[in-house]
DNA sequence: GGTGGTGGGTTTGGTTTTCAGACTTACCGA
DNA sequence: TCGGTAAGTCTGAAAACCAAACCCACCACC
């Protein structure tokens, strides 16, 4: 019966294997560039200020895990540019739910370095919401249900 | 006039400066494990997979930060439980954004380690919205609007 | 009153990453 | 021919990571 093992190895987790892919330093920060636009390599060096060798790593590991594209914009000289797959731009709410908490605790509201306005006409304020019902999700409405082995929760609900 | 200067540093960043409080390995799984009540030293080292030293580090750093508290849930022995503050629960909308990324990027759907269930009686399918409009973003409905010097965006929609 | 176990770490010493800066290769324009 | 740009690669030193061992209270026995 060695069945299910109390476990050495860490916990089976979607949070866990997405930040394998994009937790790494400077890897969000590229996808945040690449949404803008700013898909060249020497771009990438100086608006994130990330190390060239560093960046030509995670660059490499992005494109791998489906998330960014690399292209020719010029052949003769080759000159390339990163831009999200459909993959990569399901991120940039990950992105703009970061830039918002960051906004509201980082800082105050005339500091922001950046707004995001949506084509509603509004400045975007991002929420997340449970498809289903539209509510804003909120800690004490959330229970986790575990489905792998290896899970235990103390108590899904409260503060 | 050194005015703006072309900038050796990188952009000011409301991402940047979120990721540099949770963006290092494992911090975003500590908030995991904390938010389930699962917020004690040797369960966060059991259930994350980090070298405890690694773990003791993040732990002093994120409650430097204000997203988590260190309580005594038992004096004589002293022994401890972090939970998360209100600033801290603030980021669990992008622990599930995360998870759903990656439940539907990097498994199928009968393959998830965890299911989460909203208020509501359904599942929690969270889905990052404009406050103002309620709909649903999409990078094609988003202009960004630098603020700060440093900032060049090439064309902030379309892909 | 010694033995073993638990909880929350710190210490150790070796491996891996990161870093800044210099270098490379290819092309263009003056 | 000289200078500049773009997209990287290379280098050696500094920092971070890692697994395992250790430490210090404090139980709970027997």
């Amino acid at each position: 019966m060695a069945a299910t093992k109390d476990s050495k190895e860490p916990r089976p987790c979607s949070i866990a294997d997405t930040l394998a892919l994009v937790g790494e330093k400077y890897s969000l920060l590229v996808l945040r560039e690449v949404c803008l636009r700013n898909g060249r390599f020497d771009q990438l060096v100086r608006n994130i200020g990330a190390p060239r060798d560093v960046l030509a790593t995670r660059l490499r590991r992005l494109v791998d895990a489906g998330i960014l594209t690399k292209r020719a914009y010029s052949e003769r000289p080759q000159r390339f540019e990163y831009r999200p797959t459909p993959a990569g731009l399901e991120l940039e709410p990950v992105l703009m739910t970061l830039m918002a908490w960051g906004d509201r605790h980082l800082r105050t509201a005339d500091d922001r370095p950046m707004v995001v306005e949506h084509s509603c006409g509004n400045e975007l304020v991002p929420t997340v919401t449970c498809a289903t019902c539209g509510d804003r999700i909120h800690h004490e409405d959330l229970i986790a249900h575990p489905q792998a082995p290896g899970w235990t929760v103390a108590g899904p609900t409260a503060a």
